[in-house]
RNA sequence: GGGGCUGUAGCUCAGUUGGACAGAGCAGCGGAUUUCUAAUCCGCCGGUCGGGGGUUCGAAUCCCUCCAGCCCUGCCA
């Protein structure tokens, strides 16, 4: 299969899609590959023209290449079609194709293949998601967040979807090597030095380490305020200061600047102190990411790569990628040296974030041979990655996939940065916390209103109803996240996110309680199911629109894989949620009117369950059994 | 000045890299429950795909141009 105008380097890690697949399209594809043998040089072109249908009155799939087909062979479209439907080996797989309209090609699966291929998927661990014949190495980048202050929501996007790529990549059989990069060693340390040194509480810091280290971040970054120095967190000024106020803030930025510049020169207090400050950091970003699930390999951060920095910068005046001008070091990418080269020193000495990730791909290259490096970052950084690219390939690192995987940012509702009423960034920890007690509210009025509708509800334990308040409040900020194109900014929306309808992960978590709840009902043990899986019928249209949906679970996969696009698994699991509701809605499972139709329903209805737990598992997002 | 991203229904967004009458959700309107969870299902309403030009049998998609918004652009990361 081709990927979309993939550029070069991206292959390394995408053609291993290319031999794997054995989903419905990569057999029809096949098919048609050697049907079309001879009628073109190349006929790669033309298979790629074989996809889903987009509208279901034109069967499963469509191949669209016999009417450009026709034009290259100066021949009618519609004849080529019935030539290559000729040549077609239809096997077991297909009904009799349909030639349409200008030379449409119409193509429909058989329901017994269907039902076959659906056996086998129940009977697979995986699903029918082969794993990869010749894993990769991939390293993903993301999250970073810059320890000394709290996360907030700009890092959300970024942990989140650098998380699923990850889970993704794994579950495809790669080798994922998941490193957060963290702003360990910058001038937020400085910051955090000046008010441990006037400010700190002995006795808070004894009892509490962790909380002082952060009250002590937010006073400084309060005093600093007026200076507008930390701007990207403290947003505009919300008020007016003034002249006293502004002056001291200049004197604690200074201060605070003096201090990190002593950390860097190796000030014996200071990275003392820095030594004692990182474990209390690290602490407070660890347990966001226990909440959220998220986990890593290796961490990182700045000061990992600091003392390899000198050496980086020698190696390239040595190998003359760099040089000196205007006082600083700087690597001039642009031939007629119209655009400002990337500098990796400063003309004070200092070091830059080029110089740093340049050490890190360095490091990673020569660690880990890996295939791929991505970059799980902000769209605003695009510059910055394509010069940092650009000098790493002439440095050498020119065999390894190097992908800025960009994001838009997240907006508040007015369409401007997301902040908080004080103009401050949005803490991710408070918003976890509002995620998970609107969660519970929410489940607090549904439950309400089915009892006051005398609907049975679920008698739940305090720690049942816990589990369901986590798993559908951080499940939808995850999912609201992950299921809007990476490309494009983000408008934050509780209310959207939260939505009991829609394209939202209740939706899903819903759709799959329900099933839990058929299996519970009617006494099922759904091991018969996965170790012997009895035959499946496939007769009502939705449960063959169910069916079809199944069987596009690998398809699905790879492409969002091939993509780096988390959104393309929300999409599948609303298509196949919606399928899924419909069938429950129209097909009576435990009550079928046979017990082969009640046992294939059954059938169907694990494996939904399966894959939807699959997919949200994928996207870091939990199931729940009862809701 | 240079570069990047975005513009599709009242709102939020899809749109499988050039295919069939442009699709969802929300909002609005109207239906469905003696049957497995109604956090559900079914239907209706709603579009100059930012404007204009071009290429093509065929364009939301490719090319040119203009408009609007956001972002980046040598010593912050």
């Amino acid at each position: 299969m081709r990927y979309r105008g993939a550029p070069y380097n991206r292959m390394i890690v995408q053609e291993s899609f290319d031999t794997d697949a054995m989903h419905p399209l990569s057999r029809i594809q096949q098919r048609f590959r050697d049907a079309l043998q001879g009628m073109a040089a190349d006929v790669e072109p033309y298979v790629a023209m074989v996809k889903p249908a987009q509208d279901a009155r034109h069967g499963d799939y469509q191949a669209n290449c016999a009417m450009s087909l026709a034009k290259t062979l100066g021949k009618k479209p519609r004849d080529i079609a019935q030539q290559i439907v000729g040549k077609l080996d239809l096997g077991d797989l297909l009904q009799a194709p349909e030639i349409a309209g200008p030379g449409f090609i119409n193509l429909r699966l058989r329901d017994d293949w269907i039902a076959a291929r659906l056996r086998d998927m129940a009977a697979d661990e995986r699903l029918g998601v082969a794993a990869a014949q010749a894993p990769r190495t991939i390293v993903i980048d993301f999250s970073s967040p810059n320890v000394a202050k709290p996360m907030h929501v700009g890092h959300l996007r970024s942990t989140i979807i650098g998380d699923a790529l990850a889970r993704l990549f794994r579950f495809l059989g790669h080798r994922v090597i998941a490193d957060n990069h963290l702003g360990d060693w910058g001038t937020q340390f400085g910051m955090l030095l000046h008010a441990f040194k006037n400010f700190r509480d002995e006795q808070a810091l004894k009892s509490d380490p962790v909380r002082e280290m952060l009250r002590l971040y937010l006073k400084v970054r309060e005093l600093m305020r007026a200076a507008e120095v930390d701007e990207d967190d403290a947003g505009p000024s919300a008020r007016t200061y003034s002249a006293d106020e502004i002056a001291q803030a200049r004197q604690v930025a200074d201060a605070a600047r003096t201090e990190t510049a002593r950390l860097h020169a190796g000030d014996a207090e200071n990275v003392a102190l820095w030594e004692q400050f990182m474990p209390w950091c690290l602490e407070e970003i660890d347990r966001i990411y226990r909440r959220l699930d998220v986990r890593f390999d290796h961490t990182h951060g700045e000061s990992f790569y600091n003392p390899m920095l000198d050496g980086v910068v020698r190696d390239l005046l040595d190998k003359k990628i760099a040089e000196e001008s205007q006082g600083a070091i700087a690597i001039f990418l642009d031939p007629e040296r119209k655009q400002p080269p990337a500098l990796v020193r400063k003309k004070d000495g200092a070091f830059t974030y080029t110089t740093s990730d340049l050490a890190t791909i360095r490091y990673r290259a020569d660690t880990w041979q890996p295939d791929a490096m991505l970059y799980v970052v902000d769209a605003r950084q695009a510059l910055h990655f394509k010069n940092l690219f650009t000098a790493a390939r002439k440095w050498g690192y020119d065999k390894v996939a190097l992908e800025h995987v960009s994001f838009g940012s997240v907006l508040g509702e007015d369409r401007k940065p997301l902040k908080t009423r004080e103009g401050g960034a949005v803490e991710l920890g408070s918003l976890i916390e509002e995620a998970v007690a609107r969660a519970g509210q929410m489940y607090e009025q549904i439950r309400a209103e089915r009892i006051e509708r005398g609907d049975e509800v679920p008698e739940l334990t305090a720690e049942e109803r816990k589990q369901i308040e986590e798993a559908v409040g951080i499940g939808a900020v995850k999912y609201a996240d992950l299921c809007q194109n990476r490309a494009t900014d983000y408008v934050f929306s509780w209310s959207k996110m939260l939505a009991m309808t829609g394209n939202t992960a209740t939706y899903m978590q819903y759709a799959y309680a329900r099933n839990r709840s058929i299996f519970r009902k009617g006494d099922v043990d759904v091991s018969r199911f996965r170790a012997s899986p009895p035959p499946v019928v496939v007769a009502h249209p939705a449960e063959r629109a169910l069916a079809m949906e199944l069987l596009r679970l690998e398809e699905t996969l790879h492409s969002a894989a091939a993509e780096y696009q988390p959104s393309d698994i929300t999409n599948y699991l609303w298509n196949l949620s919606k399928s899924y509701s419909s069938f429950f809605d129209k097909c009576p499972v435990l009550k079928a009117d046979t017990p082969e139709l009640r046992d294939s329903r059954l059938l169907l209805c694990d494996l939904t369950a399966r894959t939807i737990q699959q997919c949200l598992g994928l996207l870091g997002i939990r199931t729940i059994e009862m809701m």
